[in-house]
RNA sequence: GGCGCUGUAGCCAAGUGGCUAAGGCAGUGGAUUGCAAAUCCACCACGCGUGGGUUCGACUCCCACCGGCGCCUCCA
């Protein structure tokens, strides 16, 4: 007999389930999801220019994004998620001139530091990912049809967009052409107006260059993602995001672009996440030392891009926050990974609401740790109760509309009930505006649901279990494992300690530690238990006596 | 200065014009346990920055003020 949920019905039908609304940054109200293509969603994310290593605030849009993706699909979509690397800018160059590495090899290396990221985090839905000097045709080619249209200029070498020519210009970071404030930088003489943007830049000698109608060159900042949006997702599609920051310049002029160049509209719907800000109290970001500037030893850990770059609030006061960002010496997010791991990261970020501002720390991540740490402490008391793997031998839906039949469908019962409540309610917190943070506590409330139904069942004593009940138990471990899956949560299983050798010996001596302990107890010799127990407690390992045995873990 | 966001218990954090304002962390009491851990139960904001206003009724709408933050320059 296998415990584990059936799953019921046909994979997928086109049908879409579910009324998703999101708010768009554009209206400033929340609106509901109508896409371009009936049952397909187009998404572009902006990503990283790849410069230096990426910091935790890199995360979020990745995150959320991911997240959003995984429920569309989960609701019945057909999702295309585009994320792009800017691997051509002024920042890339002076990274390269500073290393005496090539601005490719830059990119490379910063590149792989971002995937990587990604992967820890488990960002693993997104179907392209352009590089900007992969797709010079397309760029070029982009600029060549504004120029025709009258929204573009060359000027000796630049190419600039004529933004006196686009009357809806300032629409999205909701500001007037007279409020602009911009001074023109150094390319100001050869501009019509301040506000100009360029196109395409000239290359000074030594600079990384390709050739076009102007000259040699490279891009400016916002065209590649109006190029590569418009390659690979169409003229106009669905959703566009990025960090709030982004807002203006580069999204409210990828937008005048794209518009401008087409006559229609570029996106549907601009979603823009929180920014994320460091508490001074952690002491550190991303691993950077507070004094890296001053102590030579801690730069030393750093990379060469970034070891001289001010280290953030160094002379704050204790209770300023402030955002995170590379340009005050963010980065060495691998470290962060590697102490909090990526799925308590990841699970930090999800419990707040995409759209507001995150306070990055030790403090939250311990305690997101300790709370995700319940939910694994069920799929321990699940696998040791049912005998079934919750990873490999659990199945669930992967379809709302599978996931409402198999509910349905199931024996009616109390737990039935509650749990059907409390996932219809995550879903509806999911459908408004992907409220994460609102639909974590219904996953929390799940669980205790489920562990209340194993106590008063008394399912932990062998004799006590009946199929019905361990039925109910491993449909509501299957529901979790359905909605823990949108969040991209419980996936796979956590990395397992005593897989070599060392771990091997620590296990073997901690069965005998047990053992001699059992033995203690059976002779009612107390004090011996105890001083084991205690023992093992100065070492930061517990013991827990279950009715099937003791097990071990490092506290 | 312009544009915008935000202020909910010790901490983190959802949320709604009108049932007892989610959930988590921490804490307290209880069940359970040789002890402990885990789990469950109960308790933990008569109030949602302050002061006005609209309303039969506001934490939720409007105004003012105070505080925090972001963008306006590169930034996820």
């Amino acid at each position: 007999m296998s415990l584990a949920a059936p799953v019921v019905g046909p994979k997928t039908d086109s049908s879409i389930t579910g009324s998703i609304r999101l708010y768009n940054t554009l209206t400033r109200q929340k609106e509901a999801l109508v896409t371009v293509k009936p049952g397909h969603v187009g998404m572009y994310l902006c990503g990283p220019t790849v410069y230096a290593e990426s910091h935790i605030g890199h995360m979020v849009g990745p995150v959320i994004f991911d997240t959003i993706k995984r429920y569309l699909v989960y609701c019945g979509y057909e999702v295309t998620w585009v994320v792009n690397i800017t691997d051509v800018d002024d920042k890339l160059i002076a990274a390269s001139r500073k290393r005496g590495i090539s601005m490719f090899q830059v990119a490379t290396e910063m590149t792989a530091d971002y995937l990587s990221n990604l992967r820890s985090l488990g960002v693993t839905q997104i179907d392209h990912m352009p590089r900007a000097t992969d797709n010079m045709e397309e760029i070029i080619l982009f600029i060549e049809e504004l120029i025709q249209r009258g929204f573009a200029y060359a000027s000796d070498g630049d190419v600039f967009f004529d933004v006196a020519r686009d009357v809806e210009y300032g629409q999205l970071s909701n500001r007037t052409l007279d409020s602009q404030q911009g001074e023109g930088g150094e390319a100001a003489s050869k501009k019509r107006s301040s506000g100009d943007f360029a196109l395409w830049k000239s290359a000074k000698a030594g600079e990384p260059a390709w050739e076009s109608p102007w000259g040699l060159g490279r891009p400016g900042w916002h065209i590649e993602c109006s190029a590569m949006s418009r390659r690979i997702l169409g003229k106009t599609f669905d959703i566009h995001g990025g960090g709030l920051d982004l807002v203006f310049p580069h999204h409210e002029n990828e937008l005048a672009q794209s518009r401008c160049c087409h006559g229609q509209p570029m996106v549907r719907y601009w979603m823009h996440n929180g920014l994320m800000r460091a508490g001074s109290s952690v002491g550190k970001v991303g691993g950077r030392a507070t004094k890296a500037d001053t102590d030579a030893s801690s730069s030393a850990s750093t990379t060469p891009a970034t070891a001289d770059a001010p280290a953030i609030a160094s002379d704050a006061p204790a209770d300023v926050s402030t955002k995170i960002s590379r340009s005050k010496g963010a980065g060495g997010l691998a470290d962060q990974i590697e102490k909090h791991t990526g799925e308590r990261i990841r699970f930090f970020l999800l419990r707040t609401h995409y759209r507001s501002t995150i306070v990055f720390g030790d403090e939250g991540l311990e305690e997101a740790g300790q709370a995700l740490n319940s939910f694994y402490r069920l799929i321990s008391r699940f696998e040791r109760i049912t005998g079934v793997k919750f990873f490999e031998g659990v199945e669930y839906p992967s379809r709302r509309a599978d996931g409402d039949m198999r509910l349905a469908q199931a024996p009616a019962s109390d737990l039935r009930q509650s749990i059907s409540a409390l996932r219809q309610s995550f879903l509806e917190k999911m459908d408004d505006d992907f409220n994460t943070g609102g639909a974590v506590s219904d996953l929390f409330e799940l669980a205790r649901t489920i562990n209340r139904h194993v106590d008063e069942h008394k399912l932990e004593e062998t004799a006590k279990r009946t199929p019905e009940h361990l039925a109910s138990f491993s449909l509501g471990m299957s529901v979790l494992h359905e909605l823990g899956a949108i969040l991209g949560l419980f996936i796979k299983p956590p990395k397992k300690t005593g897989d070599d050798d060392s771990g091997k010996l620590v296990e073997d001596l901690m069965q005998l530690l047990i053992k001699l302990r059992a033995d203690a107890r059976v002779a009612k010799n107390f004090a011996t238990a105890d001083a084991i127990r205690h023992g093992l407690t100065a070492l930061s390992i517990g013991l827990q006596d279950l009715k099937e045995g003791t097990t071990w873990e490092r506290t």
